[in-house]
DNA sequence: GTAGGGTTAG
């Protein structure tokens, strides 16, 4: 029977005064304890038998469980609220500090009605659940109580000031939330430091430092603010700069810094510098809890060192969920499918129920190995064995499943009954898939859904134009890439990175920029002889590249630059650590292979989508991936069509040298005469 | 007799 709508009739009580008091103080006492809603009931019943249900000290204490415990009901709350005959400001305050709550305003309104007065904790507090309730009339609701804050004189009151900036940014408007803190009479470095965190958070990022050089005062929340904020917007270099200048300046590194930089690290794979982090809070018992510990694990993972990952995942007395979701996503990502599925296994016998992530990177590790099955048989119990309803990335990663394996029908199929229209990365995936396979009709069809879904987005218009190249419809190639010179949408350019010494060493491919580029250019050259002599024929050939890169020669791509960099830094026996944006191309892939068989030396390689570790000739990825897995046709094109494509701007998609028809990939080959050779030769970029 | 602002993971 529910209390509230049908309340205990009081019973006659003869307790004297003091028994009351007494008897009162026991049940709030109790109240401080509860973890639970029955025992909430319990308490409320108590206190209802004791007369005490419309006292607003007893009230708001069962109140504030009620509004803001997870295990709280909001709904119970404002049953009780409603049935308040006086509630007081923190009544009102508390259900404000409800993250359930949705209309926060109501509850304000309400409060005017009943003509009781905001204090200073109302405004702090209706502020931040106006900025987490998702409504489009949160502003218009704002901008009324921002009013409110002024005309109930609450203008200097710091807090209320700091909320409100924070609203702004919540609402997208950077310039309101700068006006507040223009006007502020007293800037706190809180006040600051919120302005820096804000315009972070809206990718305002220079705007942000500019700030915070200015800032007057800072402490090491405000430095964390900055370094966070350069890796939420994937500067991790300034990251890493930042922290350099703020040891410079005395501050030590503390736990929030930590996490940021490890952050940084994973995302340049920048092992080394991680590893320091590490071992800098082991040395200084900075205390990991369950979100550092996932970012170490996370970090170790990202740069390829998966073992030292496991250690610090088996070393953790307690496993959160995230613990072991980064353990299982690393797993996955570096191609061990049926680690972590045995991780999963364990992670369900310690009863851990799993949440959406966990089941994202197990259908994530199933489609790397091409477990299609065992993915599809997680993704059909995913409702009824663990509670979790599929959402849009769980349908990307069955796309990719099937698509991977080439059972692209399947792939569409999923794509045609998914309950929520598919988005560019659920059709980008399928479109992947159709490249790898080489079904042009229905990439087509894909390719251009996606590039209007996606439209700035440059890999969708490449992976498209590629898609066309490899069928040998050159113009039609063509035509995508003009659509994104059109839009002025700019391809990414590939970079590779290696870190030595604490140094993250870049290289763009035909760059020359690096101190060491002759040497390092000497390097390739001599790497390229020696697999050569191991049976390397270089793809360059073939004509109609399936690559990223395609405006450079092969021979200089990113990649090899940073091996032949890594060979000449590193000694026999180390591993070397490369982090690249693109994925690997399928030249570098076999250059790579035979480069770790002939120097005996394991190369791991992080792309855009995965790990390989190449090892021994070998590659952990067993080439199921990104690589076209057919036999590429061969066209014939006369001078006269090489200038047709040239006029649509084709120069972008490689035309090969005729020595390369001898590719054993099955490449394009290009016929030509002997005008058009010469001018390929002397104009590379056509 | 009770409460508030800025920084960390997947």
């Amino acid at each position: 029977m529910d209390l509230l709508l049908h309340p205990i009739p009081r019973t006659p009580t003869t307790l004297s005064a003091e028994d009351l008091l007494a008897r009162r103080r026991a049940v709030l006492q109790g109240l401080a304890s509860c973890f639970s809603m029955s025992e909430i009931r319990q308490y409320h019943s108590q206190l209802i038998r004791l007369g005490l249900s419309s006292d607003n000290d007893a009230a708001g204490r069962l109140l504030r469980f009620c509004a803001i415990s997870p295990a709280g009901d909001l709904l119970y709350a404002l049953r009780l609220f409603q049935r308040l005959p006086n509630p007081d400001p923190f009544i009102f305050n508390t259900l404000f500090h409800s993250p359930f709550l949705s209309s926060p305003l109501l509850i304000y309104t309400q409060m005017l009605l009943r003509s009781v007065h905001p204090n200073q904790f109302t405004f702090p507090s209706l502020f931040k659940s106006l900025s987490s309730v998702c409504d489009p009339r949160s502003l218009s609701a704002g901008r009324q109580v921002h009013a409110h804050v002024f005309k109930l004189g609450f203008h200097s009151d710091s807090f209320s000031q700091n909320n409100l900036i924070s609203f702004y940014f919540s609402c997208v408007i950077p310039a309101d939330a700068r006006q507040v803190f223009d006007k502020m009479p007293h800037r706190s470095v809180i006040a600051w430091t919120t302005m820096v965190g804000g315009l972070c958070d809206l990718g305002f990022v220079e705007e942000a430092r500019n700030l915070f050089d200015e800032m007057p005062e800072r402490n090491s929340v405000t430095w964390n603010a900055m370094i966070s904020g350069y890796v939420r917007n994937g500067s991790y270099l300034q990251a890493l700069r930042l922290f350099d200048l703020m040891r410079e300046e005395g501050f030590e590194l503390e736990k929030f810094t930590a996490a940021s930089l490890l952050a940084a690290c994973a995302g340049l794979c920048a092992l080394e510098q991680g590893r320091w982090i590490h071992r800098y809070i082991e040395r200084n018992g900075i205390e990991v809890d369950t979100k550092l510990a996932t970012t170490i694990i996370d970090m170790y993972c990202k740069c390829g060192c998966l073992e030292k990952a496991y250690d610090v995942f088996n070393s953790l007395p307690t496993k959160g969920i995230s613990s072991w979701n980064s353990m299982i996503g690393g797993l996955a990502t570096h191609g061990r499918g049926e680690e972590a599925i045995k991780l999963f296994g364990e992670m369900e016998k310690e009863m851990v129920p799993p949440d959406d992530i966990t089941l994202t990177n197990l259908l994530s590790a199933c489609a790397h190995v091409g477990f299609v099955d065992q993915g599809r048989k997680l993704f059909d119990r995913m409702v009824l064995a663990h509670g979790i309803n599929p959402k849009m990335e769980h349908f990307g990663c069955l796309v990719d499943l099937y698509g991977r394996a080439g059972r692209l029908r399947e792939a569409e199929k999923v794509i045609d009954e998914m309950p929520m229209e598919p988005d560019a990365s659920v059709l980008g995936a399928l479109l992947g898939a159709c490249r790898i396979h080489g079904n042009v009709d229905l990439g087509e069809r894909i390719g251009k859904r996606v590039v209007e879904l996606d439209p700035k987005n440059s890999g969708r218009y490449v992976l498209l134009a590629n898609l066309y190249a490899i069928a040998g419809r050159l113009e039609d190639a063509a035509n995508a890439r003009r659509l994104m010179d059109d839009r002025g949408v700019k391809k990414e350019t590939g970079r590779s990175m290696i870190e030595k010494d604490c140094v993250i060493n870049e290289f763009v491919a035909g760059d020359k920029a690096h101190p060491e580029a002759r040497e390092i250019y000497d390097m390739v050259d001599e790497m390229l002889q020696r697999i050569r002599r191991h049976g390397y024929v270089p793809d360059t050939g073939g004509g109609l590249q399936d690559i990223d890169e395609e405006e450079n020669p092969l021979c200089y791509h990113c990649e090899k630059l940073a091996i032949a960099f890594g060979l000449m830094k590193t000694k026999q026996g180390e591993t070397m650590r490369i982090c690249k944006n693109l994925r690997v191309c399928r030249d570098c892939h076999e250059a790579s292979k035979l480069i770790s068989l002939t120097y005996e030396r394991e190369i791991i390689v992080r792309d855009r989508n995965r790990f390989h570790h190449f090892k021994g000739g070998q590659c952990s990825c067993n080439d199921y991936c990104d690589h076209v897995r057919f036999d590429l046709p061969s066209i014939t094109m006369t001078t006269s069509d090489i200038f047709k494509i040239k006029n649509k701007s084709l120069h972008r998609v490689h035309i090969s040298t005729p020595n390369s028809s001898k590719s054993e990939h099955g490449s394009l080959q290009v016929q030509y005469d002997a005008a058009v050779k010469i001018m390929l030769i002397k104009n590379p970029k056509f």
